[in-house]
DNA sequence: TGCGCTCACTCAAGCGCTTTAGCTCAGCAC
DNA sequence: GTGCTGAGCTAAAGCGCTTGAGTGAGCGCA
């Protein structure tokens, strides 16, 4: 008797067919929600369903027409940086919020580069797998719109700019360069003028937008001594920057950091050269997280809902897969939360 | 002409039938591997679709009983404890591997708690979606298993303990036990005789035998002033708990956290009340990440290959789809990265 | 009474694939 | 010549669902 799999039959519509006295075409007006059936008989037919635990074969379902219910997110970054990050997983679960509602599968997938990433989405359109996905960290030079567009495939992108050469990729962004913006403003009434950014990935197109703003800022304040230093996102490199950044002859007295990970090396990495934060320098991260509580000092950072986020990327999908239009959205900008790791410039 | 959707059509085996002027059932031979076709034909045909860029319909393959050709891969945990997590990441990026070498999708979801998670079983099941799933997080009078047998879905359930009374299922686990009893070996190789355990969530299965080995090693030693607490894995609580154990009146010299998070959570905590690592109280991550580089003392931690434990996982998980047995399969036991943070108790 | 119309429903085809049964033809033994 | 075999292929059904084209009853209206 064991190892037994009973494999219960799943039930079909044939099923309720048959035990509603009705024929499989009525079945499926009246659990669609289509005209062509009477109340009675809907109502009838719902009951069925429901006393049978009935729900729809997606592969069938697929096979006639209607999509396969499911949506794609792959994630193109090198293994090691995806360790602690807790950006992707509040991300995700905030998009799972909204597709459960609606009964939608997240198809997940990590892949190596944003050329194997590609390649997920051909399988997926060629396999029929997805009705649509979701795109994060667009790139400047970024190959995917062109290609989901080729595809046909309903697409939003997470963290892009507007793009107007995509009308049909829908967008859902934040305002990096306002938020470098008062960034850079706050720490320019402390008395900072030496600012260093330890940026992300030099090809994202939101480390580009900060960098720019970033720039841009320093310009019209007249500020020379800024410099943005791009990285792999890793504790690593949030580390050996720092050093070689605070090792100069006129070392910043602020530093920006693209993440919270970095920020926290760096932490360290300042301390292991005797700078004290905020005393020397100040430290602002890029990313609000438990980390930044773990270190003494804490740290100040720009805090965003990453999960809030997620929510609003699949409720564009969402709406793209229902027939709406393409649209671009603005999510609010980070929101500066001041702790101990900013203070006054040093008195130069 | 913009917003215009060109959406290429996807080529069926009816094209390539037609293109190799054959059936389509030989097709569905010839690229299945199955005989009934000759070398020739098969090798013109696998041609034809290759120059077609044709790929199966998920969607016609699962509706003609072949399985969804994807596994599924529930994660039900708190939201707010997603948060730094390295852990899971690691894990699927793993599973990743063995899954996208035989173009398995992975569907991925997050449930509020374990009932849901059984919901998004059931579901699943009933849908067609999955061939398999994964379940994580395994607890002490787990609901799961046996749902899963009932449904006849193979299941890989990783760092569960091995269960006889559900043959269909596979395991893959790691010896806490062991690392348990090692690592209270050193700690009282090195003085320790007052230990405080601050475990994970009370209700999983590897919180229990780790509490269960701390208690077995504590008794044969001896050792009276032992004891172990559990937590949700939170920075909050493993602050919290670290500061109530080490204010009582004989407080413990050696402090294990189930996770990396509390670990750094609890090192704060201590030096806030004065105690310093590892002079007046030693401590040890279960679990290692760039995190514990990143606090002074650097931690000393247990270190898995969660990567490899989540590609063990996925290898056993195909081994079920492909027919083969269910087993029990253990992955190395957690070796102990010696760093800062661990030394001699202090002389009492 | 008969016409047309609507409503509620049924029939049957079709989505892309697998699979079983069957068909054809060459090769061979007798 | 007949009969058998097996290799190589085709025809067709079926998986569970949707959908457009019927069908037939009931009704209003001239």
């Amino acid at each position: 008797m064991p190892g037994k799999r009973p494999a219960a039959r799943r039930p079909t519509m044939k099923d309720i067919a048959r035990r509603a006295g009705v024929s499989e075409s009525a079945v499926s007006f009246a659990l669609n929600d289509r005209p062509g059936v009477s109340e009675v008989t809907r109502d009838r037919v719902r009951r069925v369903a429901e006393q049978l635990g009935w729900r729809p074969s997606t592969a069938a379902r697929a096979l006639s027409g209607e999509g396969a219910a499911t949506v794609g997110f792959v994630l193109a970054r090198p293994a090691h940086t995806l360790g602690v990050d807790s950006f992707f997983l509040q991300l995700v679960s905030g998009i799972q919020e909204v597709l459960a509602r609606r009964h939608l599968g997240l198809l997940f997938q990590v892949a190596a580069d944003v050329e194997d990433e590609c390649a997920v989405y051909r399988r997926w359109w060629a396999e029929h797998r997805v009705d649509g996905v979701l795109v994060v960290d667009p790139r400047t030079d970024d190959p995917r719109p062109d290609l989901l567009d080729e595809l046909g495939l309903p697409a939003v992108v997470i963290g892009g700019a507007p793009d107007e050469r995509h009308p049909g990729l829908s967008t859902v962004w934040a305002d990096d360069a306002g938020a470098m913006a008062s960034l850079v403003d706050g720490l320019h009434t402390l008395g900072h003028r030496r600012i260093a950014h330890i940026a992300g990935l030099p090809d994202l197109a939101h480390t580009e937008r900060r960098i720019r703003a970033l720039r841009a800022e320093a310009g019209r304040r007249g500020l020379t001594e800024v410099q943005s230093v791009t990285t792999d996102y890793s504790d690593a490199e949030g580390e050996a920057v720092t050093r070689r950044v605070l090792r100069s002859s006129a070392p910043p007295t602020a530093l920006i950091y693209d993440n919270d990970v970095m920020a926290v090396a760096g932490v360290a990495a300042a301390a292991g050269l005797g700078f004290s934060v905020p005393a020397d320098v100040s430290v602002v991260a890029w990313e609000d997280s438990a980390l930044c509580r773990m270190v003494k000092p804490w740290l100040s950072a720009l805090s965003r809902d990453s999960v809030e986020f997620g929510r609003t990327a699949a409720t564009e999908l969402v709406s793209l897969l229902d027939g709406g239009p393409a649209r671009t959205v603005r999510v609010p900008v980070p929101r500066l939360i001041e702790r101990d790791s900013t203070g006054p410039a040093r008195a130069s």
